[in-house]
Parts: structure tokens; C-alpha cells; sequence
RNA sequence: CGCGGGGUGGAGCAGUCCGGUAGCUCGUUGGGCUCAUAACCCAAAGGUCGCGGGUUCAAAUCCCGCCCCCGCAACCA
């Protein structure tokens, strides 16, 4: 869903001469638009001006004013009518008459050049600093709440230096969730942007309750520039509001364009719509799957790409997949053959692939989807490496059912890749589930290892290559002059 | 003394918590194979693990100091 609120929408609203709930219907439709091109699939898709959300903020905030984490105190700093925005004084500076074309020396705005005024505005407060050693428990009784552990150790640390009460309401803006009984005051975007995920569930509100139970989170996968608000002030929340907490906040890293951070000043930012066109959704899923430590900041360029799809799609998983089944197609009647007696080098092969969903299950477990992919491609490059050296096509003329037997047994490791590899490839998978022609009840984790081996006899299609090579259109082809 | 991350063969990274032959992908060089998507397999070259000191039989890994790079620094979201 979208998150709609809050001071930064209006600015820029009213930056493009639009109104704020405008400029959120746009955005959001482009998010629902970019779902569609991701092949992402969803259940439901929440906006926080929806009318279910205001009901769910509401009973939140009246939960914690009710445990009395709520109070109303006077907030005073520089203001600036024009961003709406309180300055801290350093942000500030005093010019002279000369300087800002006033009568009198006044202050400014350091960044955007606009007067300030010292305001004091009433606000409601939460009282946050009554949380600090309730979430450092938290934190310490449960390890594995904030992963990964680098970001673990900077929340506590932030934490341990200090909690203060934290302003909740705004009454300078308009654009936000109403304050239950307080005219004129909206609440702070986080408060109700964060609430989002329990709207989600409907726990909060008085109509359908059938999802409730999905509260609490498994897990809220985040990025690392908003930690704070997710492993912090979220549970602070909660635990007021006499909710349970998510199980676990998982922060990702950025994408680096070549090492630089993406930013319009610089001007280097990708649009994921390119990317996708350029190179498949799911090959551009993959790549940032396997190639960017998932928790940590990563490395995007286009060789980069190109080099993961080339060598672990294509030439790696592709290319098994290809030989073994072209040549099943060919020499065994186009159907699954039926194995000889399995010798050492076969059950090798089958028993490091039996063994992987044990493995990945427990990297799955904590988020490490990169050491998933590592464990899954390092097996498929053995597999490679059994083929190469049992030489199918050699037995061919030599002893036709030691052929067989390797073709079966390297199908077989196949058909588990696939099921494996499926939750970042689902429809490159499928089609390769297609092509040893499982049918839809055989290609759920529950059809891996040695109780649902490929049955012999089964008909395949004619093979076709799923994971093409990428070939860069702006590159001369290979074997060109070179100039 | 602000906080966090990083500095490992040509490139990009893992390994550091729980010291013990420095590993992976790509690239390079030589060879093999011909089932396959100019794919696959074998072998080789290539590293003072940022710098200095310490602990230890043994340090990329633990301790101390220093240098460099990146991000963050909260009532903006």
C-alpha cells in the first residue's frame, strides 16, 4: 500500500501545483502500476487516506492516551510559515536590512532562504522516555528483533543514549489523520503510517475481523533509513497501546549506482521500469537476490547484471537444464527414464541436493536470502561438475542404461532447483517445471527430496531454453571486428 | 572522544562473533570435451587480508593506537 500523509506530501504538492490528496492518487496508482510490471502479487493493497485506516488511527491513538502515554505540551521553535516547518536555531541565520530587502534585521532559514518566527503551538506529546528501558528488555530478550546485527547494535545505542517524549500532532498542517476530540490537531505521519500494518489486519477495526490473527508481523521487511521509526517508536507504540509487537523488523540496505548513492542532485538515478525492460523481472530479482548481501548496501551495473545472468542462468542452471533434458528428449522416447543402479558418484549427487531445503530453510529463517542462493548455486555448479564427468553422451554408445541412469539423476536435481529457486523466479521455475512436466500439486516445498523423485515413463516436451543469455543490443556481436 | 558501516589477488564480494592450510563469482592463461544456450569440465598464474604495536605455539579473525572511504546525526519523511 501507499503512505500518504504528512508534511513532505503537502510540499511537494503544492511544489507541482497540485492539491495533496491529487498528488497521492497519482503516486499511488504508479506504485500499483510497478506491482503489476514486478509480478508482485498482493491480497490487498492499503492507502492510509482510506476511511478503514482513519477508524484503526484513531483507536490506536485513543488506546494509548487511554494507558496516559498522551499529553499535551507547548512546543516552541523557528518557524517558517512558508515551508511549514520548524528549524532548529542552527538552521537559521540573522540578516541584516541590506541583505533581505526587510526594514529590520530578521531571521532566516539558512536552507531555503524563507523567514522564521519564533511559534510555540501546542502539540500532543508521547511519552516515549517511559519506554526506554521497556524496549531495551525487549531488544535484549529478544536477539534476533532487529536483524541484521549491525543495525541491531545502532538502535540500542541510540536507545541507550536517551529517549525524549516525542510530538505527536501537528497543528500547523492540515493534511493528515484527525486527532480524535481535538480540532485543528492531525496526527504525526508516523504514527498513523506505521499503524498501517495493523489497518491491514482489520484488528483495529469494527468491521471484517477475519485477518485479525495475521497480527502480529512475522517479520516488517524495512529500509535501513527508517529503522528507527520501525524498531523504536512502533513498539513503543504498541506496548501502550496494549498490542503485540512484530516478531522481527528486518532492515535492507540501498542500491548503489556504481558505488554512489542514487540521488536526483547527482542525477544517477534508474528508474526500475528500465531495468525491467532491459532485463526481465525476474533475472533483475535474481540479480539483487544473489549478488547484494540481503541487509547490507550493494553494488548495481549493468556488466554486473549481465555477468549473473550469463553465468548462473544461462551457462549454470540453464545450460544443466537444457543438456540433460535435450538429451532425454532425444535418446530415451521423450520420456523420464528409468535409472540403473545408483553408484557412489549419483548418490553424491542426490544427497547434496536432498540436503539443501534443510539449509535453506534455516537461512530462510533469518532473512538471508543471499546465503540461500549461494548454497543452491554452489550444489547446481557440483551437478555441472557430475555431469561433465560421467559423460552421458559418451555411455550412449557404450552402456545406453548408465546413460540413463545420469540423465534421470541429473533431471531429478533439476526438478528440486526448480521448486527451490521459485520464490525469486516463479515463472522462469514454472516453465522449467513445465518442462519435466510436473504437474501443479508436485512443485511446493513439500515435493523435495527423495519421496517424490521424477517418476520414469513421465512425458516431457521438447525442451526449451528458459534462462537466454543476455547479449547487451548497444554491444557489436561476439567475433566482431573489433575497431 | 557523536553513531554505524567499510578498507581481503585485476574487478566485485564472503570469511572476522566461536583464532589454526585465505574462499567465491567474474576476468586472465593453458588444456580437454562436443550432450548443451559461443555453453560445460580440468589445470595454472595472481593476495604484505588499510598501517603500526600487543596477546598467543598460532591472528584477516582477539586487544590497543592510527590512516582513509561511505552513510547517519532524531519533533523532515
Amino acid at each position: 500500500g501507499t503512505d500518504e500523509h504528512g508534511l513532505k506530501m503537502k510540499q511537494t504538492a503544492v511544489k507541482e501545483g497540485t492539491t495533496p490528496r491529487a498528488f497521492a492518487d497519482k503516486n499511488s496508482q504508479r506504485f500499483i502500476e510497478m506491482a503489476e510490471m514486478l509480478g508482485l502479487s498482493n491480497d490487498d493493497f492499503i492507502r492510509t487516506t482510506e476511511p478503514r485506516h482513519y477508524e484503526a488511527s484513531a483507536e490506536i491513538w485513543r488506546r494509548m492516551e487511554n494507558s496516559g502515554d498522551i499529553f499535551k505540551k507547548n512546543y516552541g521553535g523557528w518557524y517558517s510559515v512558508r515551508d511549514e516547518l520548524y528549524y532548529k536555531e542552527s538552521e537559521t541565520e540573522v540578516r541584516g536590512p541590506a541583505e533581505g530587502g526587510q526594514d529590520t534585521a530578521q531571521r532566516f532559514s539558512t536552507a531555503t532562504g524563507t523567514p522564521v518566527e519564533w511559534t510555540e503551538e501546542e502539540t500532543y506529546f508521547f511519552r516515549l522516555s517511559a519506554y526506554q528501558d521497556k524496549l531495551l528488555a525487549h531488544y535484549d530478550a529478544h536477539p534476533d528483533f532487529i536483524l541484521p546485527p549491525e543495525r541491531r547494535n545502532e538502535v540500542v545505542s541510540f536507545v541507550k543514549m536517551g529517549l525524549e517524549d516525542l510530538s505527536i500532532s501537528r497543528s500547523t498542517l492540515d493534511w493528515g489523520i484527525p486527532v480524535p476530540d481535538a480540532p485543528g490537531h492531525v496526527m504525526y505521519v508516523w504514527v498513523d503510517a506505521l499503524t498501517n500494518y495493523i489497518t491491514a489486519t482489520g484488528l483495529l477495526n469494527s468491521g471484517d475481523n477475519s485477518r485479525k490473527d495475521f497480527w502480529p508481523a512475522d517479520v516488517h521487511v524495512i529500509g535501513k533509513d527508517i529503522v528507527r521509526f520501525h524498531a523504536v517508536y512502533w513498539p513503543a507504540f504498541l506496548m501502550s497501546a496494549g498490542l503485540a509487537l512484530p516478531k522481527r523488523v528486518f532492515s535492507h540496505g540501498f542500491v548503489l549506482n556504481k558505488g554512489e548513492k542514487m540521488s536526483k542532485s547527482v542525477g544517477n538515478v534508474v528508474d526500475p521500469f528500465d531495468l525491467v525492460k532491459a532485463y526481465g523481472r525476474e533475472q533483475l530479482r535474481f540479480f539483487f537476490m544473489r549478488e547484494v548481501m540481503f541487509g547490507q548496501d550493494g553494488n548495481y551495473s549493468p556488466e554486473a547484471i549481465a555477468n549473473r545472468i550469463n553465468a548462473d542462468l544461462a551457462n549454470n542452471l540453464g545450460n544443466l537444464a537444457q543438456r540433460a533434458l535435450s538429451m532425454i528428449y532425444k535418446n530415451c522416447d521423450g520420456k523420464i527414464p528409468e535409472p540403473g543402479p545408483f553408484i557412489e558418484a549419483d548418490e553424491l549427487a542426490l544427497g547434496r541436493t536432498d540436503g539443501l531445503y534443510n539449509d535453506l530453510r534455516e537461512q530462510m529463517d533469518r532473512q538471508n536470502i543471499t546465503r540461500c542462493l549461494d548454497a543452491l548455486w554452489g550444489v547446481i555448479s557440483d551437478t555441472n561438475q557430475y555431469f561433465a564427468a560421467q559423460e552421458p553422451w559418451a555411455k550412449k554408445k557404450t552402456d545406453p542404461k548408465r546413460m540413463e541412469t545420469v540423465l534421470y539423476v541429473t533431471a531429478e536435481c533439476v526438478r528440486q532447483y526448480a521448486i527451490l529457486a521459485q520464490p525469486v523466479m516463479p515463472e522462469s521455475c514454472g516453465k522449467l517445471l513445465d518442462l519435466l512436466a510436473q504437474p501443479a500439486n508436485a512443485r511446493s516445498f513439500k515435493s523435495l527430496g527423495n519421496k517424490s523423485r521424477l517418476k520414469p515413463g513421465t512425458p516431457i516436451p521438447e525442451p526449451q531454453g528458459v534462462f537466454p543469455r543476455y547479449v547487451d543490443p548497444n554491444e557489436p556481436p561476439k567475433g566482431g571486428k573489433a575497431a
